[in-house]
DNA sequence: TGGTTTTACGGAAAGCGTAAATATG
DNA sequence: CATATTTACGCTTTCCGTAAAACCA
């Protein structure tokens, strides 16, 4: 299964002609038809039934047809998520220390790194063997102070 | 972006390993890697840090993350629900009337049919020129009776 | 006959595996 | 040196468009 045959199962649906859907979706109709049958023949059920001038949703094709707008939706949002992070210039600190000393620190430096940069991720490893701290920085301020440690 | 990406993601948080999500999903190990760096640049954020003997999801990675479970989870749903119309030998009956008849006609034989026969699924057109009912059958008895008319 | 969908087939693109390279401890 | 991931490259599969055929009003 495939994304882009969901996408072509919701555009069938919102257009009941196959040759409209192939348009809104930018592909030719014949695409349409070759992969809507491709998707039945995966689920081993007829979607749709091919009535002349019009297009009808089977009861399996309804069912499938909710899920894959949801789906559709999902993809959509974790898009605009993506494009949340990358826009905001996140900086990104990865800041690991020796597990004996993790719980005395962490507690006290975390909750004041999240207040003063709240727009910087934080990500924590413990490691046994080395104490580093590597910022990257795709953007204005690299708050490098006040992290130095205890 | 493609749902096999969205399964090596979820296999990857699940392993926090490339070799390992790699076996789980029945590819080697370089097809998760590459396809996950496709992913990454389709959405324009790092999903992953890689870090040696660890990978570690970024806030960005959780949240698509989060997402290709519910999308995954709704693809398999989806199948789940194919084989289930699939395995139940659903009959099918199209039945065609003249929309002028169709008021007058319905509100009796609808009920009654579905009382009668739940298992069969009901597809209803209105036609101008025709007069036409067909049925398919991919399974035991074929409810041709009762169904001729007023 | 006109409009719609399907089939056939060739070309373009994507996915994948093997092997080599890189990084890390 | 051993482990883990990435890069390089060729092969196979899939996707798609054009053209022709089938279907139906």
């Amino acid at each position: 299964m495939n994304l882009r045959e969901l996408e072509y199962l919701v555009a069938l649906a919102d257009q009941r002609n196959f040759r409209r859907a192939a348009e809104i979706c930018g592909v030719s109709q014949p695409t349409v038809s070759t992969q809507l049958k491709k998707l039945e023949e995966e689920l081993g059920v007829a979607l749709v039934e091919r009535v002349p001038r019009n297009v009808i949703f089977t009861a399996a094709g309804q069912e499938a047809l909710a899920r894959a707008r949801r789906i559709l939706d999902e993809v959509a949002q974790m898009r605009g998520d993506a494009a949340r992070h990358g826009e905001s210039g996140t900086t990104r600190l990865r800041l690991g220390v020796f597990p004996t000393l993790a719980p005395y620190l962490l507690p006290h430096i975390v909750p004041r790194f999240i207040a003063g940069f709240p727009d910087v991720e934080l990500l924590l490893t413990e490691e046994k063997a080395i104490f580093w701290c590597v910022v990257w920085s795709r953007a204005r301020s690299m708050p490098r102070f006040g992290l130095a440690g205890p």
